[in-house]
DNA sequence: CGCTTCTTTGAGTGCACTCAAATTGAGTGG
DNA sequence: CCACTCAATTTGAGTGCACTCAAAGAAGCG
């Protein structure tokens, strides 16, 4: 939160708010904003053909998104409630020009995004079901830890999660309700979850079953 | 190409070829450099954990890569023998102070990456093997046209077209023959195929249903 | 020409899917 | 506060697609 001031701020800009739910600009519209997550959540996503829904981000506070110069390539809408930074992207390029380090933020910001997606990529096309949600629930425990260790939020859906995936929310629950009697993980309520571990490392979660990542306990 | 790049060309840069198969960059590695493609073919891909190797792009000519502040978030490799300019990160960040131009050159090589990225997941997660397996030659032919119409020259493996989309070499294999069987692409040798139809343009095969695109062909 | 690498073909199986319905939860008004 | 409604989630049953394992065939390269 004390991090949210950077080399942006010279550029023009003000705080905007959206509800649960609401489009804040969708996939093929003239980009004129790029924008600082400072609370809430937000899914970045594609909208395919039959309705079909591929989310390929989701964001949390200090993110920086839309980072585009011409048309947006996806749409962005909000999971809950959220405060955002709006610089327009007029007076972000301008500012651009007086420090290398404005383009530096830039450039940082959307290769952030751009690398979590490539291994978002890697993870959809080479895991099992089980292992990508216990991959998501690891990088969700890291991203946003909750007070007591191991503890996970969800503030999106099952059908946000079943979409960012790439599973079907039938499969999706069915797979939670394994983890959960195999102990794995527990629940406490719908939306919070513990890991029987404390954060793992991303990088075991793909090479390791999820026997073996227990068994190392 | 000349003019997507022209404005970086004030920065400091060398003419660099790599051979087939080698590598130009690895993931982790720092940042010390932007390439643009002149000649040939390279992929992007991440190296999972157990030897899965997962394509994000194949780039060609007119292609800005690269695009680092910090780390290499995934390795780069020249598909065939590459001719490249190598563009260095500081000059071109100093450059960014004279004109926003130069941003705005940065930013929108980032974006095409990312939107074609965004698209390519929701894909691989949409899609059926021989759906995804013509979405690609489609992608191709549009983006490479061979000479005669409908035409398409790949010039990498079927090892490299099966981790692009997420299949295994022998599904792609399959799938192909059974394209070839039912007349919907014919071969020209191992490494060029005719499509049915000349190419879509591609905006209908990311934003109209399925049915409707391939239908179209 | 012999070697290695790439690609194709074969056989069989399991996982995640579709279709369908029950159940829980959230939001609204009486 | 409690029905009521509509959406979200879970559960059930059955099937097909893409996978793994295994080996033959074709193509590149010294």
């Amino acid at each position: 939160m004390t991090k949210l001031t950077s080399v942006l701020d010279g550029a023009a800009r003000w705080p905007v708010h959206y509800r649960k739910g609401r489009l804040i600009y969708d996939e093929g519209e003239a980009s004129k904003a790029v924008y600082r997550l400072d609370k809430g959540c937000v899914r970045l996503q594609v909208n395919g053909a039959e309705g079909d829904r591929q989310i390929v981000a989701f964001l949390f506070p200090g993110d920086l998104f839309g980072l585009c110069v011409d048309r947006r390539n996806s749409s962005a809408e909000a999971v809950t409630d959220v405060d955002l930074t709006r610089y327009t992207l007029q007076s972000l390029l301008d500012l651009s020009t007086r420090s290398p380090e404005v383009t530096i933020q830039l450039m940082r910001g959307a290769e952030t995004l751009y690398g979590e997606l490539a291994h978002h990529v890697e993870q959809i096309a080479h895991l099992s079901a089980p292992e990508r949600v216990l991959w998501f629930l690891h990088w969700l425990g890291a991203r946003e830890p909750g007070r007591s260790g191991g503890t996970v939020r969800l503030p999106m859906s099952r059908r946000d999660v079943a979409d960012y995936l790439g599973l079907t929310q039938e499969t999706l629950s069915r797979v939670i309700r394994q983890l959960l009697t195999s102990g794995e993980v527990e629940a406490r309520g719908p939306r919070m979850i513990v890991l029987r571990r404390p954060t793992v490392p991303l990088h075991q979660l793909g090479s390791d079953t999820p026997e073996a990542a227990l068994s190392a306990l």
